[in-house]
DNA sequence: GATTAAGTTTTCCTATAGGATTTTAGAGAC
DNA sequence: GTCTCTAAAATCCTATAGGAAAACTTAATC
């Protein structure tokens, strides 16, 4: 994300340096997918200035775009904050919001796509392919991250920017994928989860949850490239509907 | 312009002192509503803190924010640049995605509002009423702000913050203010479209097209307020399609 | 033990200097 | 006259130190 333009000037002058706030920014936001840094916990601006080895100034401006992207929240005169793991109440009413947007966005994408669109659309199906050769873990990121990837691109297809900005802005997958991660710290922290989370995902990983994924992703792949616009609605519209269905023991397991 | 820090703690403690970014961020926003940064134009940091009596820290945080809002835009090496009017495209594309979202929001609303949504909404319906009774540029301002807060409170009392969060980001009423100060603009500068442009005000008065837009709000909100789900939704659904008609010309003037 | 007062920490803001990059201007070659 | 290359100016970005205000903590007094 966050393709810096790309400057093909390349010859004579290479150094291309891109901006340090844009590199900061990204960072930052890794470092919440990850949980390195914690949900609800506070974001000393020195202290990050100083772990990432640059001046304050690049971290405010990453702070601040953070903010209003929602990834964190600022209180005055007592700093930032990452934001908490989404609770029930917010899971499904994002959840709410996909379905509003995206069967609509599948729709448009099966009226407008061309032939660029076809081939990215394509290519994204491959390396679904290839991340269902991966085990547990592995397979449960690369698929999160292909996952990503398609939801956007059928946005961009869908051929209206301010549909495919409001859903970039909701960040859903970080979002998802943070309770992911939560789990998973769980799984290796505290003995007493182990259990329930050991058989989420063994349960994810052998019943094929990411086989079925891939499975719905592809009928949406097809009736977006057969261009039969209600086929890509429903299909929309049924995948976000298991999506859900998917992660909601994660998130009650998450806000016990 | 440039409040130092309101000394003005009359009452023992009023601990309500919002962070100097914060203010600066809206007198940025502020600053492109009406034009005083005008569509397209550069915006220098230094001149913008001089100008601001700040230093360049919470003009950096708050450009930052403005970015990501989309209200201006970041070249790597070269600086920011305020977003240019809507092109005809962008409407279209702004006035679709309201027709995706607010229609849902208004049956939403419909149906979970409750005593102080109810009376939140009474009460910007008689603000409306007062508005109608200015002249022409006056009425305009202040409909575009009755306009403003109706949709959000209605995106709020549907009850998803995400579809209120979404709604919001687009900051679609700034756009379209933006449109109609371009007109303003133009009609006193430029001679050669004061015809035009005094036509269109002038007609969009007398033919009482703000008392329509007021007839459509009620509408709705008695639809919202009356618990009538599908009668809300298709009100906003037409009161949308009538705005869309309403500014289309100013659109095709300003991209002429 | 509760309240007030002082000190400490945290956070936010300012100021300024200097490095990096683009733009503009101008001189020389064809 | 047009083009290319170099030099200077303007602009943006980063770094660092330090000060002001608020919040938090601790201590002293009643």
């Amino acid at each position: 994300m966050a393709k810096k333009q790309s400057v093909v000037i390349a010859p004579k002058r290479s150094p291309r340096r891109s901006v340090l706030s844009d590199e900061i920014y990204e960072m930052i936001k890794a470092m919440i997918f990850e949980h390195e840094i914690a949900p609800g916990s506070r974001v000393n601006i020195d202290a990050l200035a100083v772990e990432l080895e640059v001046s304050q100034t690049p971290v405010r401006e990453a702070l601040a775009r953070l903010e209003s992207d929602g990834l964190i929240a600022k209180e005055p005169l007592k700093g930032y904050t990452a934001t908490n793991l989404l609770s029930m109440e917010e899971f499904n009413d994002l959840f709410q919001f996909r379905l509003l947007i995206e069967p609509w966005a599948a729709e448009q994408a099966a009226k407008n796509i061309d032939s660029t669109g076809k081939a990215a659309l394509k290519g994204e199906m491959q390396s679904a392919k290839a991340a269902l050769k991966f085990k547990v873990d592995d397979q449960f990121q690369a698929l999160t991250e292909h996952d990503a990837r398609f939801h956007t691109l059928i946005a961009h297809i869908s051929g209206s920017p301010s549909v495919a900005t409001a859903f970039e802005r909701t960040h859903c997958h970080l979002h998802l994928f943070r309770l992911y991660m939560a789990n998973k710290l769980h799984l290796i922290e505290s003995g007493s989860r182990t259990q329930f989370v050991q058989e989420l995902f063994e349960q994810y990983y052998h019943s094929g949850s990411g086989q079925l994924a891939i499975k719905e992703h592809d009928a949406i792949a097809k009736a977006i490239l057969d261009q039969n616009p209600k086929a890509a609605r429903s299909a929309m519209h049924s995948h976000i509907g298991s999506s859900l269905k998917r992660f909601a023991p994660s998130v009650k397991e998450v806000n016990k």
